[in-house]
DNA sequence: GTCTATAAATAGATAGAC
DNA sequence: GTCTATCTATTTATAGAC
């Protein structure tokens, strides 16, 4: 935290308003990330802002509003950003009807996903434990979304007599299951001992073989 | 809080050291897994015990040492409470080569157990996040052994020329994933909007037949 | 916009009477 | 074993100077 040496004075902060608001933001969101929310205090987070804690507070009213606005933030970010059916390799794979690569890219997408933002998975977990609003907002937003749109694309392929008939969305639950779980561990646990050590790419493949093997006629 | 009504003393309490020191486990288990570790306050571990806050710290010396205590007797109570492979139904199963109810025997089972004991699933998320060494714990002593198990019975039926050639490992976290994510759903989301309403058996006959359908030669 | 200082509330923990 | 009272540290939040 340079401030002033002597005569040369290195000025590292006066921020504009925006400025600060966002740094403050970026230090809270991995805070509560890693601490949650009853966690992590105002001081600390001033702190690593380098800023004192009343900076923190004409930012945001109270702490809870500044968790508010970091949940706010990333859901919304979450939600926009490119949403699998939307990735142009998806939509190829889909027209042709080539499950492997439908299966395998959104596999794929959601391991690279997750590994980029821990943050957000912790904080989402953390959120969800602590029944805050946002988490269930997130999963009627983003998650509901993904139910509907692979399990339509598996409607569609048993109504063309390619797959079982087996309730899309318990197949949807195992698929969300094996990726989802699997990148918890990945966060959670098996950083200490390493229970099972693949890269994105196999676990992937994997999966995708595994569910498509077992739903096809 | 009934202590005294005229000369009719209705005596709820005094109880020995023992009960009482099991009581404020109790309600603190509850109350830590609702809120977490900093979410909850001694002051209202006392309150819903319905003694005072000395009380609580004449049992356990700190608020850390009564979580551990919890912890403790939780991840030692799952870790001996009959595992699978002590179960009669799942030996005879492994015996004769059912995969089907080795498979959905042990999906039902973790599923049922999974929703009687939401505190603990609760506690284990909470105590993962927050990096608490009895959450590595249970996963060295617990979660570890199941790979172990279930990995050592996919290898039999691959050498028996039964199973395809997948790594076991990938294929244990698969169904603990279908399994464990299900009941995650159900404990943390699911209860506002649900996104699937399926029975436990059913979901773990469709988890069963998915993978095994997947990994069959 | 930023700080220092401080208020107000709540937290964990202890002392000592009964 | 149990309580009341209290202590100390911390936490959220505000006031007011620059």
């Amino acid at each position: 935290m340079i401030k002033e040496l002597g005569t040369n004075e290195v000025v590292t902060s006066r921020m504009s308003g925006d400025e600060r608001r966002s740094q403050i933001l970026q230090v809270a969101i991995r805070l509560f990330s890693q601490n949650g929310f009853n966690g992590t205090t105002t001081k600390e987070i001033a702190r690593m802002a380098g800023v004192s804690e009343a900076m923190v507070f004409r930012h945001f009213a109270t702490k809870s509003e500044l968790y508010h606005a970091i949940l706010d933030y990333k859901v919304c970010e979450g939600g926009t950003k490119n949403p699998p059916w939307e990735n142009p390799v998806m939509k190829r794979a889909i027209e042709e009807r080539d499950d492997y690569a439908v299966f395998y890219n959104f596999g794929v997408g959601a391991l690279l996903h997750h590994k980029e933002d821990v943050d957000f998975m912790r904080l989402l977990f953390y959120s969800a434990l602590d029944e805050h609003e946002l988490s269930q907002m997130f999963f009627d937003q983003f998650v509901s979304r993904i139910y509907e749109f692979i399990g339509s694309y598996i409607r569609q392929r048993q109504a063309e007599g390619a797959m079982r008939e087996v309730e899309p969305g318990i197949v949807v639950r195992a698929f969300l299951g094996m990726l989802i779980h699997h990148s918890l561990n990945n966060i959670l646990w098996d950083k200490k001992r390493r229970l099972l050590d693949v890269t994105d790419e196999k676990a992937a493949r994997s999966f995708a073989e595994i569910l498509l093997n077992g739903i096809k006629k």
